[in-house]
DNA sequence: ACCGTCCGCTAAACCGGTTTAGCGTCCTGT
DNA sequence: ACAGGACGCTAAACCGGTTTAGCGGACGGT
């Protein structure tokens, strides 16, 4: 422990130097009507001529409080911060937040364990971003009994979720290329968050969609048709510039997300594919972003806000 | 204070169950050297099978390290994300902190006051955007005593700082411009932070570099041909709308941020002007973004990495 | 057999606030 | 004049860990 004990102004000193009890500092900030109005703002003169700062990891220890929520993401937070999609998220996360006078932390796997992180988090709740009810670290530590809302994945015991109509939005998105015509489709998924089960999540959902149009048009969808890159511009970029140099000339994309969308439409530009005239692409998710490319078909997105119910 | 002494299983639940003190189950985990390694697992297992796990609020307080960093910004969260130039920032700091084993805070004013979020914020140490030395609040709270890294500020009194050179990447992108023919051109800024000084800070420093370039061509910057909307997408968009709208006609667009460049040229598109035929538009940051859009010219930016130096 | 060490663990102080219980004192009602 | 109460403030417990000082027993050396 450092020798800090010199600088900084406890609260002890303020007391001494007013001629007060500890007590009385506090009610000064925290209940002024406790006091008299005149012993209540001397003290608070005192406390400002000195420089005093309350310690806020001392106010949080006694009154239980972080006013804090934290992020929690299974990935790490390079990637996390790569994809457009999150940023949106955390915009609407964190005006909310803000507006409640909450700080926002993100918590991601530390060492390898998001559990652990977690453990080291100082919040009084969390909102978890894609995060399986079987989710290895999950189950164990139960949220830590933190009160928690989960966005895209399905409610679970007492914790409140949200999540879009991703298996309706991607029926729509797989109908509308094969309403175009298109017959040989490319779905381009995004990576599974820990190397856990695929087919699972938001994902699998959107999968199902896809599926389901397919089947509906009499067409299935055959495994080497499916990619899974990170859920970034340059995971779908690479994605796309690998299937094209095995030899594979599909019509379209059908990608579960915008970012990767993006990534596609920049392969094309440097294959010199023509989009959309040889190359239809479709993305989701309905970022700001993609206005500026080539318009694809899009999802709304409105957990952004809804999830502000949790404060 | 909430009745929550139940339930939660604390470090004298597991002492009493093991038979031990307080001090060793904490020794148990902290340094397992001063226990004989028996008593060690054992109290490990015990604490295990109560699904203990250390209040990180404790641990703070009384080993004085919060294992978090901040990052300090002087813009309210929701624009702050949707920025994306913060973004590639951002994953630059997240990237070093998690290798590290810290977690993330996001400090920005909470009820318009900086000082006051700053003050409640649980952080080892923090990473400040933009802020000036002369800004009010930070002078006030002398950055709490915190060890601090400026990014786009100059250095200041014991704090490193990291930033580019603003001035000369300006110049170099009025060059361009001006070496095409252009020679009405509009100067697209950044809004400043909180309203305080213009012509400090990034924006002042880009400004210069503008002014510089077209003085040696014998050209001055009229204040009608500088405007100063939000540094996002939309801010650009409507900034150049409005200018257009004024009937204004420049051939070239000079942009303070990458965001602001991708909305004018969104703007372009709306308005039918052809890019870059009609209208020269560049940009600055060299955001990844830029890649798919219209190829703008750009400074590099190494700050996101630069300031790793600080953990 | 005796003294000195080292080992393994415990008791208690501490971090810096918040909160409860309670103690004088002055005011008020009758 | 005196009981009752409200007011203003203080002492001390408390939050949940970490850390220092120190205690008792076993072991080793001579």
């Amino acid at each position: 422990m450092a020798k800090a004990s010199d600088q900084r102004v406890g609260i002890a000193d303020v007391a001494r130097e007013a001629g007060v009890s500890k007590s009385a500092v506090s009610f000064a900030f925290n209940s002024p009507d406790r006091l008299s109005a005149e012993t209540a703002s001397r003290i608070r003169d005192v406390a400002e001529r000195m420089g005093y700062r309350p310690h806020p990891v001392a106010r949080m220890l006694s009154s239980g409080q972080t006013t804090t929520i934290g992020i929690l993401s299974p990935q790490a937070l390079g990637q996390v911060f790569a994809n457009p999609f999150f940023a949106l998220f955390a915009e609407g996360v964190a005006s909310v937040t803000e507006e409640h006078g909450f700080g926002l932390l993100f918590i991601s796997p530390l060492h390898g364990s998001l559990a652990g992180a977690l453990d080291r988090a100082t919040v009084d709740g969390v909102v978890a971003l894609g995060l399986d009810e079987r989710h290895p670290e999950m189950g164990s530590i139960r949220l830590a009994g933190l009160p928690a809302v989960l966005v895209d994945s399905p409610a679970w015991s007492g914790h409140r979720a949200v999540l879009v109509d991703d298996e309706g939005g991607a029926r729509l998105a797989a109908e509308h290329l094969l309403g175009l015509g298109h017959r040989d489709v490319l779905v381009m998924g995004i990576e599974a968050a820990v190397g856990d089960t695929d087919d699972e999540g938001v994902a699998g959902r959107r999968l199902t969609g896809y599926r389901s149009s397919f089947a509906t048009a009499g067409l299935e969808l055959s495994p080497d048709r499916i990619v899974r890159p990170p859920a970034t511009i340059e995971g779908g970029e690479a994605a796309f510039l690998r299937v094209w140099s095995r030899g594979d000339r599909p019509t379209a994309v059908l990608c579960m997300s915008d970012a990767t969308a993006t990534g596609v439409l920049a392969a094309a530009r440097r294959l010199s594919i023509r989009v959309p005239e040889e190359l239809s692409i479709v993305g989701f998710d309905d970022l700001p972003l993609t206005r500026f490319t080539d318009p694809p078909l899009t999802t709304v997105h409105q957990p952004v806000r809804r999830k502000g119910e949790v404060a």
